[in-house]
DNA sequence: ATTGCTATGTATAAAAC
DNA sequence: TGTTTTATACATAGCAA
């Protein structure tokens, strides 16, 4: 779309993810609401974006559940009003659990973008900004990188040819 | 949209209803995913149709409530009338929900992989397998990149003296 | 950070099958 | 009823301010 397809990923520069995030959220609600109208669905549509700040859409007969409030307010803290005390602990518990599961994706999407701009580096993009010795370490890691392809591009040859002769 | 323009107020022909909701269905399905993906969003979407079928997207790592109030939707009544109830659907909720996380994590490391994977190959690493047109291409970018090294490393210190003079 | 622009890619209404 | 096609409207990525 726009000035140029995209891949569908987790956009990496967090500026661009943040206006993307902006534009489509507002193209989703809308969708949200003609389909609702045009076709008398009941629709239920709930984004939460990296700012933690949530948008909703509900169609008119429905009603979005005070949990749902309820969540946005306390923020994870407790999951549930008094109504609903007897699950409680077991929601807690759940909540404790997942938790750790969060973690683990924030700490390997960390690596994925620390590994993504150390792929830019070599590629020879977002250099600008590095200090010299930086970019002497990388000029280094490429020339080695270059002598192996090299040196496997000169004998890769000679043994695919012999595997062919088996 | 498409032949002709439409104004957004309920299909009357419920024919057309039903072939126009089956198609933004999709694309408002589609759309959440994108979203979901592109920009790290939580998103919870339910729809259901004039035929009391219905359609959810949910994100990965998304908010317990939204799930909850997903599947007291789909069940079409209050997830705390009976306690035994209650702990049923959590139960399997906890699975599904966990399940989601998982699958994020999953789909992470992939990704984390191939990068490492085509960092090991830049730097000439676990180059014996590969093809001659790998080997080529990665040549190329090698070359690139050290290009762009030479090059920045070359009026980069230019720049860096004439800083260093402010 | 937000807004507006616009070239381009997508979604889709209507038709045709 | 569903699927495919096509012309058109819409959404939006990349910029610029």
């Amino acid at each position: 779309m726009g000035r140029g397809k995209i891949e569908i990923k987790r956009i990496e520069n967090a500026n661009n993810r943040n206006v993307t995030y902006t534009k489509r959220r507002n193209g989703l609600l809308k969708k949200a609401k003609e389909i609702s109208v045009l076709c008398d669905a009941k629709v239920s549509l709930v984004i939460f974006g990296n700012n933690g700040k949530m948008h909703e859409f509900c169609s008119s007969s429905t009603s979005v559940p005070a949990v749902l409030d309820f969540y946005q307010k306390q923020a994870g803290k407790k999951l549930w009003d008094a109504k609903h005390e007897n699950i409680c602990l077991l929601t807690s518990l759940h909540y404790d659990f997942t938790q750790n599961l969060n973690n683990e994706i924030e700490r390997i999407k960390k690596e994925n973008d620390n590994m993504q701009i150390e792929l830019r580096h070599l590629k020879g993009e977002d250099i600008t900004s590095l200090p010299i010795p930086d970019l002497m370490r990388l000029e280094n890691a490429l020339e080695n990188g270059l002598d192996s392809i090299r040196q496997r591009k000169a004998n890769g040859g000679v043994q695919d040819a012999q595997e062919e002769c088996m």
